[in-house]
DNA sequence: GCAAGGTC
């Protein structure tokens, strides 16, 4: 089939992604053809004699712009992005792809994202490129093709309300954030004559006030001290910890009679003890902000910088799509394949377990969920070579994903009461079956010697000692803990607000 | 250049 154009009498579809017209392209068509314009891939099907050309855009390619350099301003217009941003100039191509293929369809199908967003991209692009008032919306919240067939055979009418509402979002931040911006720069200009950018924005102030808020209730902290009385016993050739059953105590002085009156007791003799079991069940699949707060805990990688990773894996066919927060695999996913690619990736010794414990491959997943994008899974691709910190990433990404496949892990709970002058108390928790921990270790795990106490078994007292101990000092916020306060308080976006964050620091407030 | 939001 020619990749040109027809003359006239043809349907446009325009998705948000060139992942996502592939998708479509082959969801409604067992043999689209690929064709490329400057780079860009599009599709072109032939449907029993109805042409259908399937294409790709980078998601925004219109940006608000002003010719206004003052305060305020209030008179700004759509622009492509790759004529105002010089960040954008890789939008061009699927700018004039777009406007190539957009001779005369007949039908203009708005197939981006089924969210707000989705519906501003894709309307920008017909009514401004194409060139049309009138198009129809594809519906859809996952790439599966039964699921991109039936939206395309359901094609539903102009989602008005979503682009209105879109639209208005845009303007209203671009309106707010540029004026105050421009508005606080100004002023901090005439009152120090220091050049320096300052900025205002619906999702940036408040992350900023709170990291602000958390930083006063650091300072200004004030510790109270209260006491704790431990003892250090040995029973059984091992060493306990016992705290104090009084623990904290108000006052210094009543600790010290309580360390005083353990030490005179020669021994301490255990008055009861229970012992249960606590199952954990695998961690769910990957979200990005999950991946952001491991990334972070175990090597130090900042949000943006784990994101970075991600999409770097991500564009290199290693890894799903990482700008999501749902914790839900696929359905339909392909598993037994991706372990097959994982076992040859170095993996083998974990998806052999895998394979013989749990053949059908049952999975846990997460609550979260995402209308766009579902969570971070390996392809099962082997890669070829990763930089140091890629393979530190995608470790962590195909660790996770055969966690959802492997048991439960098991952990003995041990409690024991001793009397010793007074009554002291132990917890001990120990490990007695790893299940999904053989594939991923976020943290340490104890796994002492399981043991067996007796009442009225006697240990010996090595130690006692006086803890000062503080009511918790609250602790300034990181990068992570800003990222999961936004998310927990719904500002931002999966997609930006790890940016935001450095915009954060790049202001040097 | 200033926002927030998509995606390469």
């Amino acid at each position: 089939m020619s990749c040109k154009p027809p003359e006239e009498d043809y349907t446009l579809i325009i998705a948000e992604k060139p992942k996502a017209a592939k998708s479509i392209a082959y969801a409604i068509s067992v043999n689209p053809s690929q064709c490329k314009y400057h780079g860009v891939p599009y599709w072109m099907i032939n449907n029993n004699g109805r042409r259908i050309i399937v294409a790709p855009v980078a998601g925004h390619l219109f940006g608000l712009n002003t010719d206004i350099n003052d305060i305020p301003v209030f008179k700004y217009y759509w622009a492509p992005r790759w004529e105002v941003e010089r960040k954008a100039y890789h939008t061009k191509k699927f700018y004039n792809l777009i406007k190539y293929l957009s001779r005369s369809p007949s039908l203009v199908v708005n197939a981006c994202d089924y969210d707000v967003e989705g519906s501003v991209i894709g309307y920008l692009v017909i009514t401004i490129i194409v060139g049309k008032k009138f198009y129809k919306r594809m519906k859809f919240s996952s790439l599966t093709p039964e699921e991109l067939r039936e939206a395309f055979n359901n094609l539903q009418p102009q989602d008005t309300n979503m682009v209105e509402a879109g639209l208005c979002r845009h303007e209203l931040d671009w309106i707010y954030g540029i004026n105050l911006s421009r508005l606080l720069t100004k002023s901090y200009r005439h009152v120090t004559s220091e050049r320096r950018i300052l900025s205002v924005g619906r999702v940036q102030t408040p992350t900023l006030i709170e990291v602000i808020n958390r930083y006063m209730e650091v300072e200004t902290f004030s510790k109270s001290p209260v006491f704790g009385v431990y003892a250090s016993i040995s029973y059984k050739g091992k060493t306990f910890t016992a705290s104090y059953i009084g623990n904290p105590i108000r006052k210094y002085i009543d600790a010290k009679k309580i360390k005083e009156s353990i030490e005179n007791a020669s021994k301490a003799s255990i008055i009861d003890t229970k012992r249960s079991y606590e199952e954990d069940p695998p961690p769910p699949p990957y979200n990005l902000n999950d991946l952001q707060e491991d990334a972070y805990r175990l090597y130090k990688f900042s949000p943006s910088y784990a994101q970075k990773l991600a999409e770097d894996l991500y564009l290199d066919g290693l890894i799903s799509y990482p700008r999501t927060n749902s914790q839900k695999l696929p359905p339909g996913l392909n598993t037994r394949k991706i372990l097959d690619g994982l076992s040859e990736a170095g993996y083998s010794g974990i998806v052999d377990v895998i394979l013989k414990e749990n053949p059908n491959l049952v999975y846990r997943e997460g609550r979260k969920t995402d209308p766009a994008h579902p969570a971070i899974y390996p392809t099962g691709i082997k890669p070829r070579y990763l930089r140091p910190d890629h393979k530190k990433l995608y470790d962590l990404i195909a660790r996770r994903f055969l966690a959802v496949f492997l048991p439960s892990s098991l952990y003995a709970k041990i409690y024991i009461k001793w009397l010793a002058g007074m009554p002291l108390e132990s917890y001990l928790r120990t490990l007695v079956k790893e299940g999904w921990l053989i594939a991923y270790r976020a943290g340490s795990v104890s796994e002492k010697e399981i043991i067996e106490p007796k009442i009225s078994d006697k240990g010996d007292i090595s130690k006692v000692v006086i803890k000062t101990l503080y009511t918790d000092k609250p602790t300034y916020h990181t990068k992570t803990s800003i990222l999961r306060w936004m998310e927990n308080n719904n500002i931002g976006t999966e997609a930006t607000r790890a940016e935001i964050i450095e915009i954060l620091y790049k202001r040097g407030y």
